[in-house]
DNA sequence: TATTAGATTAAACAAGCGTTCAGTATCTGT
DNA sequence: ACAGATACTGAACGCTTGTTTAATCTAATA
């Protein structure tokens, strides 16, 4: 999915910007910054992209294709995104930016987060009729759940990180948290279900009520 | 802890920042726009918080003393910001301001996070006395996972409400996901234990290498 | 070699920013 | 009523921003 004749000065530019958005954030980072990170000037992004964003919507599309580039499947998956995790050399400033884009509340974050949320629902309906996780009452909330929990660690990276003694995110960090979120999505955390059959019934009666009063 | 003459000069502005920024963010939010919406002139702000920057301390203040005013406990807890999703014509302000100020990397939403994680700790040590939870091998590993995950809905909240069909968090929305969380938190999400077991090996085989590597 | 299109730049532009300043109104205590 | 502090404003300042313009350099084409 990458073009080919990858290492253009419209190449330069876009990596200098998807690493500086990613530190900073788009509305910190200026063209001049980026301009000068490059190597060019300022003028010669505007030249390029036409304007701030239209180099926002290429970085957008460069990083997505990041992930998906080698893979067979075209969408962008939290799992996906957790082996890139292991690989921070050649993804780091990839997953810094999606962090501030997911953050950045815009039309291009509703996208890709549609597009890792479908991928967790179709994910949740194959290994449940596959028998490796229980059966959800409500798979479309489950998945919703899931894509919320896979992407925390990457848009609140820096306080992960920091809560365990690192500068940033690194495969150390990761490891760290591996095991508590196995315990977790293997034994649950409430040593008896007494909360969950609370919620249940009191879930009913709330549509009971409802019911009534329509 | 609320100031008990709150109805001045100085809380409208400080309220309306706490508005606009928790809308479009601090970078975006303009002393201009402030100003704008308390009826006052820019100078005026610049009068009573020194500058841009002391008008955002006096709102992280305010914001975290909303949540923690009626409460005998001192800390902002994850129980207190899940609450407030509950009353959001008082807290959908605050909520919403607190959410930027965690994703936007700062020396406050450090100490945020951190007097955030260490309740989590503390409440996880008594439930795990109390029999109500598991025991847990990593509790502050644990701990930090309860956080990110609490605190995900906020962060993404624009997204998860939209996940659901809302315009924005609604009472309706965190309704919805109650009963997949509690799902989880009881019964766990994967069928057995095959893949918890097999992290522990690979976990066990990476420290006796690097005891070996020594 | 002349032409033309694209790459690249320096300089300037208008707009918006946070902030300052000088001055006016408004309140408070004597 | 007076004095002094405080509340408050309009206008301006210096700076940075994204963007434009005009010119130059480079490289390919005819």
């Amino acid at each position: 999915m990458l073009d080919p004749d990858d290492l253009t000065t419209r190449a330069r530019i876009r990596n200098a910007a998807i690493e500086l958005i990613g530190t900073h954030g788009f509305q910190r980072t200026s063209l001049r910054m980026i301009a000068k990170a490059a190597g060019v000037s300022p003028a010669l992004i505007v030249h390029h992209f036409g304007d701030k964003d239209g180099l926002r919507a290429a970085c957008n599309t460069h990083v997505v294709a990041m992930f998906t580039e080698d893979g067979a499947d075209e969408a962008l998956t939290i799992e996906l995104i957790q082996s890139a995790l292991n690989d921070l050399d050649a993804y780091g400033p990839a997953l810094n930016y999606l962090a501030q884009l997911l953050a950045d509340d815009s039309a291009a974050a509703d996208e890709v987060f549609d597009g890792i949320l479908s991928g967790t629902l179709r994910t949740i309906r194959e290994q449940e009729a596959a028998g490796i996780i229980h059966p959800q009452s409500d798979p479309a909330g489950s998945a919703l759940l899931l894509t919320l929990f896979g992407l925390a660690p990457l848009v609140l990276g820096r306080q992960f990180a920091r809560a365990l003694g690192a500068e940033k995110l690194t495969p150390a960090v990761t490891v760290r948290i591996t095991i508590p979120m196995l315990e977790l999505f293997t034994h649950g955390f409430y040593a008896n279900d007494s909360i969950l059959r609370a919620a249940q019934s009191a879930m009913e009666q709330m549509e009971r009520q409802s019911g009534e009063s329509l």
